[in-house]
RNA sequence: GGCGGAGUAGCUCAGUGGUCAGAGCAUGCGGUUCAUACCCGCAGUGUCGGGGGUUCGAAUCCCUCCUCCGCCA
């Protein structure tokens, strides 16, 4: 009763395929500040959900031959399984097709026509289908779709609209009265620059191109389309215009969201249509829209189309939930764009969970087996550098509390690790084991008391972070949840009761190998990559549809995360121009030690590529082998070096053989 | 083309007027052994994108140019 509320959401994910690491980034970093909040005594609600409208999903339905509604059961399935494996502790799954939903978007469209704000109208435009985009003839140059090359049509029809300008000055006025609205900043000077300063066109909020989506009131072939469907769960899921006074009662007590955790290419949808939308319902806006950056690979963004998209899954199985929850928030300053590579997660694990975690721990515990009879002891003989480790763990509590508030998660983690350094280092300073030689027992006693106390005040500040190792190290220190693992004791050095029973346990995060594991990776997405030949993946690009995280994986009617299954037309086979030519160049790349630079004569011209085959192949063995060239690949830099094409080579396991050609044939020939 | 952001050690980045510009990783050397070949210490390296200006003093403010990125057109 009475405990202030928090109210935190993600996007609604739009379910016609998998969804991959970059929408686990978006629900992670929620679930990180709602588990947070929740330490800090807060009544929290994380919403979450799917947005299972659309032309998209009724094409790939059909595609499948099944209904859109087996068909989204059946992904919504997959990601709710997904949630489950990253320990997402959402308070509530919102689907746009559950009647709770669906009841009141038409009361929400009904209650802006009777007001005006919706008026209908004869609209003509040019329209892609695929994209449910309407184009000006400016935009949609040559009649093609300026987001996805494909033919535009033009469509004459009644369609509904929504008055969109006249709110403008109010939305304005609420983005300098609440400075904090739009995050990070620099997307707030897009969105009044771009859109609102031009002034806002009446947006277009029906459609009669696809059947899929919830009725107009009183007019059902037209279909309310995603600006107002998708955004309102936000608050249908609070119970908004329903009939149940318990569900309305939900609304009254959490609107207006604290943050909505969105991607960055969905911030326009979030801070200016979706306000003027609860402005022109007479609703509070929500108190902030987080815009993060997205996902990438080293040589761009995750797509399908590109065939490698990251599976959280595979990761998920290898590592677990606590390995991939720490990267994500670790690696990855909030707000700004990070690089996914199997390198940096791998270097992650082993450096910061492995080298400094779960050594401090595995150092710690059989020291107090050993020289303390296998319980936490008394500190009676305190003396330097106690005071200063204590200073500082006290000090991180508050830097890891100012930066929660920031959403900062890589700094707050930072300032956990430099906690976990400065203790490591507190052994070697105070080296409990010679203090025993010298006979002072009571003083290596009182030392690894210390460590125990940074172990456990660590394992609280982390809960938000990592779901399982908290516990685990609780149970390792005798502790049971409770007073002296709440939040608040962790500022309270010396609360550890001595006299518990401590339990040594395997290692907390094996070490791992990182050439090993990194092959096991590229493997399992997709090695290409690697090679310089293309981005690994995308995290999309924005949609009109509230998708999320790393962005909508609507485009693509790729096969995602199992890559390399499905099958594709011959047109699609041969975009890839494939040549033969000659290696009449190969030499080492300095501090890379797979990868090796090519000099490759293709007959017209001679190519330079870079080649992640130097483990195979020694330099002198390539020069004169023919090869097969992928020669519209991308250029992309690799160690610096540019790389303009790629070679095939066939692989399993550790073993790698070049494509070559049988028999001799000129440099410069097609490949089919 | 318009608006915005960024360019700092090999890599990822912190640092918005004032001690010799910092951290982590990587590199080299040394130490230690309680521990998951781990941990601890020491050591470097930088024309702080180029040029110009303001100032006693600038990575930090202003101008200009270059490069990259985002949003829009």
């Amino acid at each position: 009763m009475g405990r202030k509320t928090f109210y935190i959401t993600t996007p609604i994910y739009y379910p016609s395929n998998k969804l991959h690491i970059g929408h686990a980034y978006t629900t992670v970093a929620a679930d990180a500040m709602a588990r947070y909040k929740r330490l800090r005594g807060f009544d929290v609600m994380y919403l979450t959900g799917t947005d299972e409208h659309g032309q998209k999903i009724e094409r790939r339905a059909r595609e499948e031959g099944m209904t859109p509604r087996a068909f989204v059961d059946d992904i919504v399935g997959w990601i709710q399984e997904l949630w489950r494996k990253l320990d997402i502790s959402y308070d509530d799954f919102i689907r746009t097709t559950e009647p709770r939903h669906k009841n009141a978007v038409q009361r929400i469209f009904q209650r802006l026509m009777d007001q005006g704000d919706i008026y209908q109208a004869d609209y003509e435009g040019l329209y892609c289908t695929p994209c449910e985009s309407f184009w000006t003839a400016r935009q949609a140059e040559g009649g093609r779709c300026p987001d996805c090359g494909r033919p535009v049509e033009l469509v004459r029809e009644k369609s509904y609209f929504f008055r969109m300008g006249k709110y403008v000055p109010k939305l304005l006025q609420y983005y300098e009265e609440n400075p904090e609205f739009i995050q990070p900043e620099s997307r707030k000077h897009e969105m009044i620059n771009n859109f609102l300063k031009p002034g806002l066109e009446d947006l277009c909020v029906s459609r009669t191109t696809f059947d899929w989506g919830i009725p107009v009131p009183g007019d059902p072939d037209h279909v309310i389309y995603v600006w107002i469907d998708a955004l309102s769960n936000y608050i249908t899921a609070l119970g908004y215009l329903s009939d149940d006074p318990v569900q309305r009662e939900k609304f009254e007590h959490y609107w207006p969201a604290d943050v909505h955790v969105v991607g960055k290419e969905i911030v326009r949808f979030h801070t200016i249509y979706w306000p003027i939308v609860l402005m022109a319902l007479g609703l509070p806006l929500p108190k902030k829209v987080f815009g993060h950056g997205w996902l990438l690979t080293p040589q761009g963004k995750m797509s399908k189309s590109k065939g490698n998209v990251i599976d959280p899954n595979l990761l998920l199985d290898r590592y677990g939930s606590d390995a991939i929850r720490y990267f994500l928030l670790r690696e990855i300053p909030f707000g700004a764009d990070g690089v996914f590579t199997p390198e940096a997660l791998i270097q992650r694990l082993n450096f910061d969970l492995a080298n400094d975690l779960g050594n401090l721990l595995n150092r710690t515990l059989p020291l107090i087996e050993r020289y303390a009879g296998g319980r936490i002891p008394t500190p009676t003989r305190i003396q330097e550098p106690d005071g200063e480790l204590r200073g500082m763990a006290a000090e991180t509590v508050t830097r890891v509390e100012e930066a929660m508030e920031k959403m900062e998660f890589s700094t707050a983690l930072a300032a956990i690790w430099q906690l976990l350094g400065r203790a490591n280092k507190y052994i070697d300073e105070t080296a409990p084991w010679a203090e025993v030689k010298a006979g002072r027992g009571d003083r290596a006693e009182t030392v690894l008391y210390h460590l125990a106390e940074v172990l456990r005040i660590t394992s609280i500040l982390l809960q938000p972070f990592l779901t399982k190792a908290p516990a685990e190290i609780w149970r390792r220190l005798g502790l049971s949840p409770g007073p002296h693992t709440s939040w608040d004791s962790a500022g309270m050095f010396g609360t550890l009761p001595p006299g518990l029973p401590v339990y040594k346990g395997d290692p907390l995060f094996p070490r791992l190998d990182l050439e090993a594991e990194v092959l096991a990776i590229d493997e399992a997405t997709g090695a290409v990559s690697r090679q310089g030949a293309e981005p690994v993946s995308e995290t999309g690009e924005a949609s009109p549809h509230s998708g999320g995280a790393a962005g909508a994986p609507e485009n693509d009617a790729g096969a995602g995360c199992a890559a390399g299954t499905e099958l594709i037309g011959i047109e699609e086979f041969q975009k890839i121009d494939m040549r033969v030519g000659r290696i009449v160049e190969a030499e080492r790349i300095p501090k890379a030690d797979k990868l090796l630079k090519l000099m490759i004569d293709l007959g017209s011209e001679v190519r330079q590529v870079v080649s992640g085959i130097a483990k195979y192949y020694a330099p002198e063995d390539l020069i004169g082998q023919r090869v097969v060239v992928v020669v519209n690949l991308k250029p992309v830099k690799l160690r610096g070096v540019e790389s303009r094409g790629m070679i095939l080579a066939a692989s399993e396991g550790d073993r790698l053989v070049l494509t070559t050609v049988s028999d001799d044939i000129p440099l410069g020939t097609k490949v089919k």
